[in-house]
DNA sequence: TTGACATATGAACAGATGTTCATATATCAA
DNA sequence: TTGATATATGAACATCTGTTCATATGTCAA
C-alpha cells in the first residue's frame, strides 16, 4: 500500500464528459477520481525522481555498493570503479548532497559510508526487479 | 547483506603501494580487496541504473504512482499528471521497453497497470529515504 | 617554509533526456 | 468507405548530465 493515506473520497459512477478525461463513457472516472484522491503531489514526486535519478548512473551505483559493505576512501573507490579520481570526487559530492553517503576526514584521506540504512533496501529490491526482467 | 556472495577472498594486510590505490601505508588495502570481491559486476551495475533512471523523472514516478492503485489509460494519466497525451506515451514506452509497466487494450482504449511488484517496494523505500532525508 | 599527496571544484564539451509538433496507426460508428 | 477518437512514434530542439582538464584546498613530512 504506497504513498498517502488520505481519507476515500466519494465518486459519481458516471459523469458528463470532460477535459479531466477521455470523451467515451466509461467506468474510469471513477478509477481517475480514486487516483487522484491518493496520488503522490508533485513536490514528493520530484524528490522521488531526484533520489532515483541519482542512482540512475552505474558508476554512482557501483560506489554505493561498494560502501555498503564498510567505508572506503576517494582513491580507493577510484580504482574500484575504474574512473578518475575527479570524476569520483564530482559523483561523491551529489551523493553526499542527497544525503545518500557520510564523509569521514582521517588525516588527508576522506572515507565514505551509507548514510542512510534504505539505500541498501534500495538497491536490493532494484536488484530483484533486474532479476526477475531478465527471464 | 547485499548483491553477490563470493568466496571471501584471502588479503595479506599490508602490501607494497602499488597504483591500485593510495600510496600510503593503510589497512584499506583490506577493505578495497573486500570490496572487489563482493562488488556488483558492469553489467549489473549498468542494468540497476538503467532502471533506477527510468525512476528517476517526476512524471514517471507519478505515473507508476497512478497505475499502482489499479489501471489506468493514457489519456487519464495525460489529466492526471498535467501533461499531453503525447508526452506521457512516450513515458509509457519507456516504462513499457523496462519492463515496469503493462498495456492491455480494449477498444480504441490502452490501458496501462504495473507490470513487477518490486516497483511498489522501490517507491514505498524510496519515499521512506525523501522523509528521513526531509529532517 | 617547501614539496608531495588526497581530495574538491569550476569550466568546458560531448552525449543523453524530456517535451512539443506533426503524423501515423488502430478502433469504432455511421 | 469516411470521420472521429485514442494511442503511438519520429524528428527537432532546448535542457540536463557525466567526464575531463586545470586548478584550488587541506594535510602531512621534511
Amino acid at each position: 500500500m504506497p504513498f498517502s493515506n488520505q481519507a476515500p473520497s466519494p465518486v459519481p459512477v458516471a459523469e458528463a464528459p470532460d477535459a479531466d478525461h477521455c470523451e467515451v463513457f466509461s467506468p474510469d472516472a471513477e478509477a481517475l477520481a480514486r487516483a487522484r484522491a491518493r496520488a503522490v503531489d508533485e513536490a514528493t514526486a520530484q524528490a522521488l525522481a531526484d533520489t532515483f535519478r541519482v542512482l540512475g548512473d552505474p558508476t554512482r551505483v557501483r560506489i554505493l555498493d561498494a560502501v555498503a559493505d564498510g567505508e572506503l576512501c576517494v582513491c580507493d573507490l577510484a580504482a574500484l570503479v575504474g574512473q578518475s579520481e575527479s570524476s569520483v570526487s564530482h559523483h561523491l559530492r551529489l551523493l553526499r548532497t542527497m544525503r545518500l553517503v557520510r564523509a569521514r576526514r582521517d588525516g588527508r584521506m576522506v572515507y565514505y559510508s551509507l548514510d542512510d540504512d534504505h539505500i541498501t533496501g534500495l538497491l536490493a529490491q532494484g536488484r530483484e526487479h533486474v532479476q526477475e526482467a531478465r527471464r
